[in-house]
DNA sequence: AAAAAAACTATCCAAATGGATTATTGATGA
DNA sequence: TCATCAATAATCCATTTGGATAGTTTTTTT
């Protein structure tokens, strides 16, 4: 058995996709949510081996995007692969959400038994469900690196989670293992407002401890 | 009709090939050649419209290996597009075949029909042909760009900082966030001994905080 | 000029962390 | 066999952190 996370703000869209999937005993509907936010605290809360192996992520959702989502669930739980489900076949935001950490798409028209087969495939081999116009676009990212940019591996992630200037430049010295208070000298300003600002950093980043926001800031090169 | 061409050092796999490309009469096997230098010099002695649209490149061959053949291929002849055809999955291949210029990849062991269709589709489309599972590592090269390696020889790092087991176990629970007892409960023993190991871990490290601690652990890959 | 964001400051409180010290057990090695 | 070391566990104590809440001041945008 798969365990399966389903991720979508329409109840009636979960329903409809558990019972696809139900209906072939390989698959453990084992987390469902209406959103981001919700997601990300389930599976906080779940075990380790309990988490599910493969979330189905809806793009189209209120409260927290599922693009976000998958940025920050591919950093804090890489045992979970993630593939988006949308009804759009759109190639840019699918290209974005594989760069936040999207291992493949699946349009929601598609029948169970085509999804099934997927998600077996890509459970038992690695390989995520990946159209050739995506698969095409990868590549010329590869061919032509965008124009201006150091070819080192390093690029700069696009503000992804919306860090203020001042957020990134206080995240920067987190990194560098600085207490807020040193911190707040540095910038010359009151360790409160170093602490507020922290704070304020991991409610973008939907974190609740240093550790995790700098994993995520490693990971996904916030740096 | 599509103008094929085909590059392998043995003769056998050439013959393997162009048979199971011929079974539709879709194609048009042009040119064969044993090596890079041959191709070249085939391609230079056809007039523009008689030169193979497609050509399935081997990359180990004696005389001219199939990257320098295509880098050169590709910028000689820019009206050809290749594909490689590998039995191996090398990542590092990979990745220089494509930079070399060339629009696809695939595995050998596909089947006939699957090959057929590929090729079909790079020349209606010109989405290159890319089998699932090397897509899938084309897509973990661009989420994860390998770090530019500093430094030659030491690469394995290895231990470093002389961190046991059990030790490198627990860094690799910080660094996902979690706290003293949480790694506790998964490792069925006192949050104390956790936090006296923690307290270890940061003097072989020579730091005093968990920040530092994984600024260390993941700028040096001790994970 | 008004409204909306960012940045700044503060206080209270609970929880987590770090440091130092002491001690038992089992495994490894000289 | 004795010494050492890794792993285990506990206690005391000060500091740091996370969370909630409530403001003020700049800056930016409309």
């Amino acid at each position: 058995m798969i365990r399966i996370g389903i991720v979508d703000d329409k109840r009636n869209n979960r329903i409809i996709l558990a019972d696809k999937l139900r209906r072939n005993n390989l698959f453990d509907i084992r987390l469902e949510a209406a959103n981001g936010e919700q997601f990300l605290h389930k599976m906080m809360e779940l075990k380790f081996d309990e988490r599910p192996e493969i979330v189905l992520m809806d793009l189209e959702m209120p409260v927290m995007d599922g693009i976000v989502t998958i940025a920050a669930g591919s950093s804090l739980y890489p045992g979970t692969r993630y593939v988006v489900l949308t009804i759009f076949d759109d190639d840019d935001r699918i290209f974005n959400a594989i760069k936040a950490g999207a291992c493949g798409y699946l349009l929601k028209e598609e029948s169970g038994d085509i999804i099934a087969d997927i998600l077996m495939n890509l459970w038992k081999n690695g390989a995520g469900p990946i159209s050739p116009s995506i698969a095409y676009k990868i590549l010329q990212m590869i061919q032509n690196p965008p124009p201006a940019k150091p070819l080192s591996g390093a690029q700069k992630s696009e503000n992804l989670f919306q860090l203020s200037e001042r957020e990134k430049e206080i995240l920067r010295f987190l990194c560098q293992g600085l207490e807020y208070k040193e911190i707040a000298e540095k910038l010359s300003i009151s360790a409160n407002t170093v602490k507020k600002h922290v704070i304020n950093i991991y409610d973008k980043l939907h974190v609740n401890n240093k550790a995790r926001a700098l994993h995520i800031a490693y990971t996904k090169n916030l740096l």
